[in-house]
RNA sequence: GGGCGAUUAGCUCAGCGGGAGAGCGCCUCGUUCACACCGAGGAGGUCACUGGUUCAAUCCCAGUAUCGCCCA
């Protein structure tokens, strides 16, 4: 829609006739707000060959998600970044979508159909359950991009993505053939971490260890027919045995008593000489009535309990690694719902027990037969299903796996040789740690919600990776002569794995589309550090492997969110803060620009709704300056030049904007979301409306015609700049303001950032007004402190004033008078006796107070004064009386501590005049 | 066990080799024509501790203590 049409369109098209309403309304004015931008067309990227391109591609949410705190910062970062490259005029592609997240969602409608009574998964079939989840996607998962709408996110949602999209998914089956015709993706069987509830694999990231209260078990297995040894029970200090008991078995100790039935052997470590003596000789294993061998590994750890280990290849790493270095038996005991599984080696009596069950039976058991040495309770590292909450078995099961290892080098090249940089640049080292060391990557998950991996079976299983199940035929054919049934593989892949190639899948790849070609890399990659491993790490591989480029230039870690008290929020403890409800109170403007000037680099951030508070206030004080410039008829003028103005006061308010403009965009630029935060705080609440509104009124209120106009023009100008600088951060209410305070020729979103503009920093006009701020602020003090009434207005009497400073009095005067009340300024050689004095750059300014004045409370005033004085001439003399410090310091730094020092000195000297001149 | 980070005003946190800052809270004063979601003024800090480097250390280095996070 046109601009035009579109103002016409508006009810309130009224920016000329009506007042600003007291309070800006978020609740009745966002979505409108929102609704603008997005049918102007401000989101979707421009088609302009001469901008620069800029992209950001957005961290998929779950489809199953909702918005919480951590997306809020998450997208509201990506968002200041956004706004700020498109208003300066890059070409802009926020490129948003999201995640099928395979397990999450498939719990979600697996729940619900429980709720609703229907047929479970298992009994209505893959492509029923299937067709169901994709049902409830339509309905149900499209919640938080309605959510990051109300933050204000300002994607691209006409290219909005899935990772499930028919584009995204042949992207996905492409890398798996090509990764598999190269190697670098095999099938086979190794210990994975199972997850009994979900019953599939997950990879190594999904596990969360955790401490908790378990016990180790203590064991005896018995040496076969009876043998005996000696066992040392007791050492002197150099660990010489003195004390020996007689043995007939071998003590282990386990944490997981029901593994033991799957044992193929105890390990004990070479150079331990108290195992010497039964190595190579067999025990029998209790309850499984089997015989295993006693084997040296280098595994087991001397130290550590009694030193000697059960090993049980199939349900355990490290046991693994040491079964394979031996040939050991593997014997599986559970089933994929890790109930103890009937087999030739499972006694009957545990067979279909769940593994719980089966560890109480198998502890009650070994100690009835008198096996049982002693239990000991201990702290220990336990798996758990990050998402399902239950212990995770280490299984020996089938699966595909990515060779990491092989992908990682093109990966950590990358950030090594600086193509790829992370901001704060530490996460660089984890991100290093973790490639360096990396496992291979286990893709397959036992799910129905997924890409369902492209691998086909033949009758004798011989497996045929394809685009499709006719490219399969075809290689089924070539390979065995004649047409046979292929069964697909059953399971999907991780949803990382779609999720890796997310910069380019989402811009078209593979085909070479325009976007494709315009914007990988991305610019920069926005996200937190929990996610370095899941997500940069394998964007960054696959993005290498594929594009043969890296996927972005740029990628900033942010903080996580936590609660008040410094607390993870989470929904167990009850103690999120949800975001929404924020918004709903104060704001989207509030939330982020908490949330950005909380956003320092390196730390977390304490979200509480006082924040927000604050910072719905600071949108009310904008909003407030924006009332009184319209009161006073400050409306932009065309074609105005900031650089004509003439007025010391315009030209400085002129020139902290130019200089805030430097900063906001330094501080953007460098990711200090939270120094540029500040820097607008500063320039629009202490510089604008504390200080330039304040100082105006008087000119504002006055006869002289052209002053008044410039001083029109530049608040209007100078408010103008404050929206547009501030419009990443906050952008409802400088949109609303916009558009409200002025007929304008676009939307806020697509104005003009500042460019740099040193001309318009003045100096004589900043130090000027930095002297008259401070000569206000000295007599404001100076008669708060002695309880002059607030509203008495005094005589000024200055004395010891030069030329400059007589001029500056002469041209500032009247605003003086007006800020600091004063009923007349006039000149002296001394100041009377009697009156209030301060010190400003050696100048000292007397106030007459009318009848009697608290003496007591200007004695101690000043002496407080004076003491402060004399404290910094101290300090200073110390330093110069150093001779080493004038010798070696730079001579800058050594003059300004003599200027500085001159100044103290002088000053002081005054105030003791002052004080003698009060008398007694 | 390995790694990373934190320790600055009552609270939450910036800063970072040459004069200790913000917001909130607190105290005093103030509703005159943008704003009480406000204005003016003020109090409040051996910048965790111990050493070292430096003319100069809150800042750099080493160690200690406490706390937090990640990985095993």
């Amino acid at each position: 829609m046109l601009l035009a049409t579109w103002l016409a369109s508006r009810g309130q098209c009224s920016w000329s006739i009506n007042m600003l309403e007291k309070l800006f309304d978020p609740a009745r004015r966002e979505a409108q707000l929102y609704q603008n931008w997005e049918q102007s067309g401000a989101f979707t990227a421009k088609d302009d060959p001469d901008a620069e391109p800029y992209c950001i591609v957005i961290p998929p949410p779950n489809v199953t998600g909702s918005l919480h705190m951590g997306h809020a910062l998450n997208n509201t970062l990506q968002d200041v970044l956004i706004r700020f490259e498109r208003l300066r005029g890059k070409s802009v592609l926020w490129q948003v979508g999201t995640d099928h997240a395979g397990i999450a969602t498939q719990m979600v409608v697996e729940r619900q159909l429980a709720e609703e009574g229907n047929q479970s998964r298992g009994q209505m079939g893959r492509e029923a359950f299937v067709a169901k989840v994709w049902e409830w996607k339509e309905k149900s998962g499209g919640t938080i991009t309605t959510q990051l709408r109300r933050l204000g996110a300002s994607c691209d949602w006409s290219r909005e993505r899935f990772t499930l999209d028919d584009g995204l998914s042949a992207a996905v089956r492409k890398v798996f053939v090509e990764m598999y015709n190269k190697d670098l993706i095999y099938r086979a069987k190794r210990m994975v971490n199972w997850d009994p509830h979900f019953q599939t694999a997950i990879s190594d990231l999904e596990v969360e260890t955790r401490e908790v209260q378990g016990h180790f078990w203590h064991f005896k297995y018995p040496l076969e027919n009876g043998e005996t040894y000696e066992f040392p029970t007791r050492h002197d200090e150099d660990g010489k045995p003195t004390k020996w008991e007689t043995r007939n078995y071998i003590a282990i100790a386990t944490t997981r008593p029901e593994t033991m039935l799957g044992d193929g052997a105890v390990a004990v470590h070479p150079d331990d000489a108290r195992y010497a003596p039964i190595v190579g000789k067999n025990v029998l294993l209790p309850l499984a009535d089997r015989y295993i061998p006693i084997i040296t590994d280098e595994h087991p750890d001397p130290e550590l309990g009694s030193g000697a280990v059960k090993i049980t290849g199939a349900h355990d790493t490290n046991d693994y690694q040491v079964a394979m270095r031996h040939d050991l038996p593997l014997h599986i005991i559970m089933d994929e719902k890790a109930c103890m599984l009937a087999s030739d080696i499972m006694p009957q009596k545990y067979a279909g027990l769940d593994r719980f069950e089966a560890r109480k039976l198998v502890v009650a058991d070994i100690d009835a037969l008198g096996l049982l040495e002693r239990v000991e309770d201990k702290v220990i590292q336990q798996p758990f299903g990050d998402r399902s909450n239950v212990v995770i078995e280490p299984m020996l099961t089938d699966q595909w796996f990515a060779d990491a290892k092989t992908l990682a080098q093109p990966a950590l090249a990358a950030v090594k040789d600086g193509r790829t940089k992370f901001t704060p640049k530490n996460w660089e080292k984890t991100y290093y740690n973790w490639l360096n060391d990396i496992q291979p990557w286990c893709i397959s998950r036992q799910l129905w919600w997924g890409h369902r991996i492209p691998a086909w079976f033949g009758p004798d299983g011989t497996v045929f990776v394809e685009h499709s199940e006719s490219e399969a035929q075809a290689a089924a054919l070539a390979h065995y002569g004649e047409e046979v049934a292929l069964r697909q593989d059953e399971d999907v892949l991780d949803t990382w794995f779609s999720s890796a190639l997310w910069p380019f899948s989402t811009l078209g790849w593979p085909d070479e589309t325009a976007e494709l070609k315009r914007y990988y890399p991305t610019s920069v990659l926005i996200t937190a550090f929990d996610i370095i491993f899941f997500w940069v790490a394998r964007m960054m591989m696959q993005g290498l492997q594929f594009m043969e480029e890296i996927p972005f230039h740029d990628v900033y870690i942010h903080a996580l969110v936590l609660d008040e008290n410094g607390q993870k929020m989470s929904k167990s403890k009850g103690n999120t803060i949800d975001p929404l409800e924020i918004i709903d109170a104060y704001g989207a403007d509030a939330l982020r620009f908490t949330l950005t000037s909380l956003a320092a680099q390196g730390t977390n951030i304490r979200m509480s709704a006082d924040r927000a508070a604050n910072s719905r206030n600071f949108g009310t004080k904008l909003w407030n300056a924006a009332r009184f410039c319209q009161m006073n008829d400050c409306v932009p003028v065309a074609g105005f030049d900031p650089a004509s103005a003439k007025e010391p006061l315009n030209r400085w308010v002129i020139s902290e904007a130019a200089s805030t403009a430097h900063k906001v965009t330094e501080a953007l630029e460098a990711y200090r979301f939270n120094d540029a935060a500040s820097a607008l705080y500063r320039f629009i609440w202490n510089t604008y409306c504390d200080w330039y509104l304040e100082l105006i009124k008087p000119l504002l209120n006055g006869d002289d015609e052209v002053a008044k106009a410039e001083a029109r023009a530049v608040a209007a100008y100078t408010f103008d700049q404050a929206l547009i600088m501030l419009h990443p951060l906050m952008p409802f209410i400088t949109e609303e303001l916009w558009g409200e305070t002025a007929k304008r020729d676009t939307l806020l979103i697509n104005a003009a950032w500042p460019k740099p503009a040193p001309e318009l920093v003045d100096e004589a006009a900043q130090d000027e007004m930095d002297w008259l701020t401070r000569l206000i602020t000295a007599i404001r003090s100076v008669r708060a402190e002695t309880n002059v009434p607030a509203g008495a207005k005094l005589p000024l009497i200055v004395s010891g004033a030069g030329a400059a400073d007589q001029q500056r009095i002469a041209r500032h005067g009247g605003l003086a008078s007006r800020l600091a009340r004063l009923s007349s300024i006039e000149f002296a050689d001394a100041a009377p006796q009697g009156s209030l004095q301060t010190v400003v750059d050696d100048v000292t300014y007397a106030l007459i107070v009318e009848g009697s004045m608290d003496m007591g409370a200007e004695r101690a005033r000043l002496a407080r004064e004076i003491a402060k004085a004399q404290e910094e001439i101290s300090r200073i003399e110390k330093k110069l009386g150093n001779e080493k410090f004038t010798a070696r310091a730079p001579q800058a730094v050594v003059d300004g501590e003599r200027e500085k020092m001159a100044g103290y000195q002088s000053q002081k000297q005054q105030l003791e005049l002052a004080l003698q001149r009060l008398g007694d």
